[in-house]
DNA sequence: TATGAATGAGGCTTCATTCAT
DNA sequence: AATGAATGAAGCCTCATTCAT
């Protein structure tokens, strides 16, 4: 399906070079089709663009959503660790979903500035949302220190940010291991003492 | 003149809207001048950014720098904190370094992407040295929980990280802040204890 | 159905919007049916065009015909006021026909200039002999004073084509039938004085 | 001045050809620039056809203004056939100008027809004061026959667009005064007797 | 009878760049 | 120190047209 490998195309070339920086043309080459045949199947480079991004949230959104399940029988450490390494593994597998995801989160092309807002605030309330529920649930284990929910869920994002941050940031699997798995020690270590 | 308020434009526009999405003529027009006359001061529009990223890249070190500075007097928490509040500041105060920054640390012009690594690289080991520094002393001070070093240095760049994504991230200086002190004391938390 | 249906839209589309700026895509948008489906019926857009003005130009010359049959009860006076009036009511009954017949009679695409040339060369050989019968019974009824009939057949011509021209200019019915009629009974005066 | 030339040859092959007919490249090519040079000089394709269009009508209405000087010393029989021969004369000593107005006047582009009938109308409303005005001096003279103003008025407008179409219909030069010459004469005998 | 998919040609427009002044 | 004039390259997009189905 041309469309289809045009969407996949776009996504990896608008997160690795832009929405500017990316031609039309080059996308249709790596496809192997000519430019115009990119408007059959879309109305402008904006319309795929913003198929690519819907497309880029709805994805993340799921891959947030995933983040809930199956972890009623694991114990809130466990939960909370396994959400950074999902996160480690959605980037690794997902490279050019990530890519494309940071990259209009931070910095949005002016024409859809709000829209993106938006749509990443809803992303945020998910996440937030699932991050309260395993703190509840470790201070009813126990395993948390009974304090305010709010200050363990902010201090967690910020964690989550963190991690993402350098995941795009340092080269080396290893280094960012090791500094994800420190920090991720450093916050339990708060947690529950 | 001219040759500055180019810079300055240019680094600004060139945040906002990101090398491909920023056209010689609107940072000429901001300036109030027209377009050739960039050439005589710059040889063309990859010099003049390479300008504004050296520029922005020493003003930064230079931040970086002065975070060592003047933190003698106080104890190991407060410097720490203090350099959290001053990244705040600094973004607070320099929105046009800060963004052009954090843009081209994450997604630098092909053109010159090894470049901008190593320069990154070299940022990141002066703070890195800084923050190791505050941490040895307050671990002399008996105010953090002797430990490994590494462990609590990459647990507090995380923070730093993830404050960074979270101010261009977050619209509400008020969330941005609470969530940033909820982070810290979570860290400091997990480091005395 | 559909050839009738295209050629109906291409008649309208070509007249109002001329025929560089009608696209076929258009044209098989408005008729319910998708471009390519008109290269069933026609060979390629001036093909299309080609039919259009054919027939528009055999509906036109029909109505020139018509002008001459049922008159001979009346008499000239009424028959040339008679052609006045059916002229506009072509106009106002079939719009698109006639504002096609005014636009490339004035400005045909260059590829067809001849041919539409000598096309419009016979109608307006028809229309000179219909006009010259009527004179010619004026004067033998004795209502129009013996002259030159090429000198009463130039003026009425003449009338006819300021009023062509009238019809489309002016937006207001009413102003366009005060003027017809003015100009007309001037026409009369002159002709029988 | 390349700008001139630009619109002079725009005007000409707009007037030919049509907006949707015309290529840029093709103007600039006959000026002997490459199409971007037009781009220096106007803003787009619009506002180079606004520019010529406003020239051209204020180049019209200039012709219609002078109709009404120089004719203290005539009297109104020569006054008014003189505006028949100067009409005839502008269109051969302005064969660009002539075929531009009368193609946007009947067939103006869609994005501007509005603009386009509150010019024609301010043309229309001088030309029809300055024939008014010759009208009264004829009936004044007494070689007018006293009469409704209003209804020798029109004629007069409807003989001047008759003779208008016809220049642009009839190759022929001779056919076309002979027509006009006819016309006047039955409409100078209509206004006397 | 009609469409889905695709293309070549070409149009409008922007942009970085040059050069004479 | 700066501009007016111009251009080559390239980008987005439209359109007539084709062809397999």
């Amino acid at each position: 399906m041309t469309k289809n490998k045009l969407k996949e195309v776009a996504m990896r070339l608008f997160g690795e070079k832009g929405y500017d920086g990316t031609a039309l043309s080059e996308i249709a080459k790596e496809v192997g089709v000519k430019t115009p045949a990119i408007y059959f199947f879309y109305e402008n480079k904006e319309d795929l663009f913003m198929t690519v991004f819907k497309e880029a949230m709805e994805f993340y959104n799921l891959f947030i959503q995933e983040l809930s399940e199956d972890q009623a029988e694991l114990n809130a450490k466990d939960s909370l660790y396994r959400i950074l390494i999902r996160q480690h593994h959605f980037y690794q597998k997902n490279p050019e979903y990530s890519l494309f995801v940071l990259r209009y989160m931070l910095f949005p092309p002016s024409f859809l500035k709000e829209t993106i807002e938006k749509a990443f605030l809803h992303s945020d309330v998910l996440l937030t949302k699932v991050i309260e529920a395993l703190i509840v649930q470790g201070i009813q284990e126990g395993t948390i220190r009974e304090q305010s929910v709010e200050f363990l869920v902010d201090a967690f994002l910020n964690l989550l940010d963190g991690s993402c941050m350098q995941y795009f940031y340092y080269p080396s699997t290893e280094l960012y291991e090791r500094k994800l798995n420190n920090a991720f020690a450093m916050y339990w270590n708060g947690a529950c003492s």
